[in-house]
DNA sequence: CGTCTTTGACCAGCGC
DNA sequence: GCGCTGGTCAAAGACG
């Protein structure tokens, strides 16, 4: 609720200079000589935080009002000259009441127009973090069909006609435009999703998806193969029964299971009703302090930033296992030296052979990210940022790269321990491992930009609060600029 | 009293 | 068909 006990770095972030915001401050924002606007300095950069806060409402103060001009002078809005010079000149002993009334009426009007103007913005942005997700849908499906197409190129090399067979897989439009078809295929994956939400029985998703999985699949495999179920696995060293990954969970059930003594736990998401994601807990047999979470399913609901950096990290896991067509497509892109040749997604992935491991075993694609162990020494994250960077086919990896490689480089240092929440105590070599991560995951920037905008509009701070996802309209309605398919997606519909 | 955890029972999938 | 296993349900108890 008090904007003064945000988080110091997260603060630090929003003025680093990474954000535009910095810009409003370093260059739009002229430091303005009149005493009335230094005596309202220190209110007026935290009003300009809440702009965006429903809350901030009445602009009944000058530290308010100059708000309005800040933010006028980022480009949003050059009509303010009226505010400034209403505002500026108070040496005027002339002026009598009915002027000044006059001032303050067209100063409300103009107030009040700049609402709008902000409720617009608010849903440009959610316009925007839509057109995002369904970029970054196309990008995996085309990734997938890329993948696979290469895979079945391998396997065809010794039957006749594999080059027909090839083309009627990869049309020549493919790498620009998603068929509509298969555009009407994405689509029901949310649809299921809100279902979920609407059934209130938590008993139907899983069967229900496993069935229309399935009969979708005998329909066109090909087209279902980006959202079938997938899980992810997290390996990390810790005491606590689970690991505090910034949702809130309700464990549901418990087993003993096959080969370990250690029983293992079952927890549902209860950050929104009828969320259909769900992790399982484990203590690994052979060393009980390593902790096992595997995640399964799509949050359906936007998520506090404390749960943005595991739900990053685990998106871009599944992103990686799910770009192929199958575990054993990604085994064999990994170690084909045809596919290692093409702009493979795994062949640059430097975590591959550390941390990232796949199972062809499990019931569900699996990709495990052992945590436990650091990464290869000589290819630290920053490196491997600007190396590797997926900047050949992710759209947003040039803001993925500028971020990390800009000379304020801890950007993701400043948001990741908060954001593994307060179990401060993680190993150094767990961090890089999970920065690195979310660092590949293309949804980053829409993490950043939700837990950004979650700073920016709430005005809640209590960022490892559950409640934060219903905090005001600015990050919790309808259409607040929700982190997009943010956490360990990819669930079947 | 509401919420959460525990735990035995139930169900579905899979292999033989 | 049967048994095993994983996953889930739901009643009962614990807890704040």
């Amino acid at each position: 609720m008090d904007e003064h006990t945000q988080d110091p770095r997260e603060i630090a972030f929003l003025h680093s200079g990474e954000f535009p915001r910095g810009d409003f401050d370093s260059k739009d924002h002229q430091p303005d000589e009149s005493s009335e606007e230094h005596l309202h300095d220190e209110s007026s950069s935290i009003k300009e935080v809440d702009f965006f806060s429903p809350k901030s409402q009445p602009y009944d103060d000058i530290g308010q009002v100059r708000t309005t001009i800040i933010v006028g002078s980022s480009g949003f809005n050059d009509n303010l000259g009226m505010v400034n010079l209403c505002h500026g000149t108070s040496s005027d002993d002339g002026d009598d009441k009915t002027k000044t009334k006059t001032q303050i009426i067209r100063l409300k009007l103009e107030l009040e127009r700049l609402h709008e103007e902000n409720h617009k913005l608010r849903h440009l942005l959610d316009e925007i973090s839509q057109s995002y997700n369904d970029l970054q849908r196309r990008v995996l499906l085309v990734r997938q069909t890329q993948v696979e197409g290469l895979h079945k190129q391998h396997e065809d090399t010794t039957q006749a006609g594999s080059s027909q067979a090839l083309e009627d897989r990869r049309p020549k439009h493919m790498n620009n435009e998603i068929s509509a078809t298969t555009l009407k295929r994405l689509s029901p994956e949310d649809e299921d999703d809100r279902d979920d939400m609407h059934r209130g029985s938590p008993k139907t998703p899983r069967l229900d998806q496993n069935k229309s999985a399935n009969h979708e699949e005998q329909q066109n495999p090909h087209d279902q193969l980006p959202f079938r179920k997938a899980r992810v696995s997290v390996r990390a060293r810790s005491d606590a029964t689970t690991v505090n990954d910034g949702c809130q969970w309700r464990k549901y059930g418990q087993k003993m299971a096959k080969g370990n003594p250690c029983p293992r736990a079952y927890y549902r998401c209860t950050m929104a009703i009828g969320c259909p994601v769900r992790k399982q807990v484990q203590r690994c047999a052979e060393d009980t302090t390593i902790l096992t979470t595997t995640y399964e399913g799509n949050h359906n609901h936007p998520l506090p930033p404390s749960a943005t950096a595991m739900a990053a990290t685990t998106s871009a896991a599944a992103a990686m296992l799910l770009s192929g067509s199958s575990t054993s497509n990604i085994h064999q892109t990994l170690s084909s030296p045809s596919a290692a040749s093409s702009s493979s997604f795994y062949h640059n992935f430097p975590y591959t052979s550390t941390i990232a491991t796949l199972s062809a075993s499990a019931p569900f694609p699996t990709i495990t990210l052992d945590l436990t162990n650091p990464p290869r020494p000589l290819q630290p994250p920053q490196q491997f940022l600007s190396q590797y960077g997926p900047a050949a086919f992710l759209p947003n990896a040039n803001q993925i790269r500028s971020i990390n490689n800009n000379n304020n480089n801890n950007n993701a240092q400043l948001l990741l321990p908060n954001l593994l929440g307060p179990q401060a105590a993680l190993p150094r070599d767990m961090v890089d491992s999970v920065r690195a991560a979310i660092a590949m995951d293309p949804n980053f920037t829409a993490a950043l930009a939700a837990a950004i905008s979650n700073i920016i509009g709430g005005g809640n701070n209590d960022n490892n609060d559950i409640n934060n996802n219903k905090v005001d309209g600015a990050s919790s309605n309808g259409d607040s600029p929700q982190l997009p398919q943010s956490c360990t997606t990819f669930s079947t519909n």
